[in-house]
DNA sequence: GTCTATAGTGCGATAGAC
DNA sequence: GTCTATCGCACTATAGAC
């Protein structure tokens, strides 16, 4: 016999998630969460710095994707290359089966301005992730932050595109497009 | 004789700011910083959603500079030229004399992630602002989305730039230079 | 595992300004 | 009288300290 059921943290997280859905997350108390899951709050601390944090676990380990694209991208890529490699190779982490639970969470996250916070801080946070690697490819600093930027809210606008109840293709090709829409865009210089 | 001295909340403001610089965020009580006003806890919330707000407040104003650019862009503007119109017309707000308090607050912000979430969050308001402004322009909905991000993103950069203690240019003259760079770095498309 | 500080809310009371 | 800004008290939930 165990002394503790296995999984405590995803039970957690699948138990939050649920109760968020059903009576909203401000109405969630970490006591229910915990209960839920057949634990106490002390435990639900222990696994999660904060009440938000059970939805946003594991949100380093994307980030790796992107950096890695910027890392194994070819010699000679513009800072514009490197940034599609960078979404590219990201885009992997979140294959189809993956979608049902981020819809989920983008439910619970849109109706709660808390939680937007903590989203926009994530892409902050992917935003100097992929700055960082592009300056370790000999990007000028200025151009880099511009780009990595760029890159992020290119992402951004994907991903939610990807969620869409209507959209079907997989992420990287949804990014694609948006990169390519993007070029139309912005106009082009002289100094090319 | 007054029961209560004007201006409650610019007080609670500087007293927060001046505890923030003095001792950090975190280890700053709303109670120290409504006693330091002369006032209590209670008055504090009653001008001030949360403990952050009190750097935040007033977010609303600078936006509408942004939106009245998109507004007043000359008719037959493209999607960049509206967003440039966004970030010149924004930039006004934030004139020579805004400066020192802005780099204050800055330290205060940068020294602290839960206020770092609230900054990014601001900025995710804006895209979301200038986004809306350019749908009303006739801009076609992906279109309005991707400019205004990467809008929201050269402001970022360029205000942090014009922080910085080493720079003197006025912050539309960043933001153009900053708008300048960013044509160089996206390539130019066959169907321009 | 318990104990405590802080953030934040709800409601009522008070004391001026109008 | 109404309106508004303040205070006081009791309360819950988060979060961290012991």
């Amino acid at each position: 016999m165990v002394r503790w059921e296995p999984g405590a943290k995803e039970r957690l997280q699948g138990a939050a998630i649920a109760l968020f859905l059903e009576r909203g997350y401000e109405e969630t108390t970490v006591h229910d969460i915990a209960a839920a899951a057949g634990l106490t709050e002390r435990t639900f601390f222990r696994h999660f710095a904060d009440k938000r944090e059970v939805l946003f676990s594991g949100g380093d380990a994307y980030r790796e994707g992107f950096v890695d694209g910027v890392r194994q991208a070819p010699d000679g890529s513009t800072p514009f290359e490197l940034v599609a490699a960078a979404l590219m190779s990201g885009a992997a982490f979140f294959d189809a089966h993956r979608r049902p639970w981020s819809c989920d969470r983008q439910r619970v996250i849109d109706a709660n301005p808390a939680l937007q916070e903590r989203e926009a801080q994530k892409r902050a946070a992917l935003a100097d992730a992929i700055d960082a690697a592009l300056c370790e490819r000999g990007v000028a600093e200025v151009d880099a932050r511009l780009s990595a930027e760029v890159g992020a809210a290119v992402f951004g606008a994907a991903f939610r595109r990807w969620l869409a109840h209507d959209e079907t293709r997989p992420l990287d090709e949804i990014e694609r497009e948006l990169l390519a829409r993007l070029t139309g865009l912005v106009p082009a210089t002289a100094s090319a």
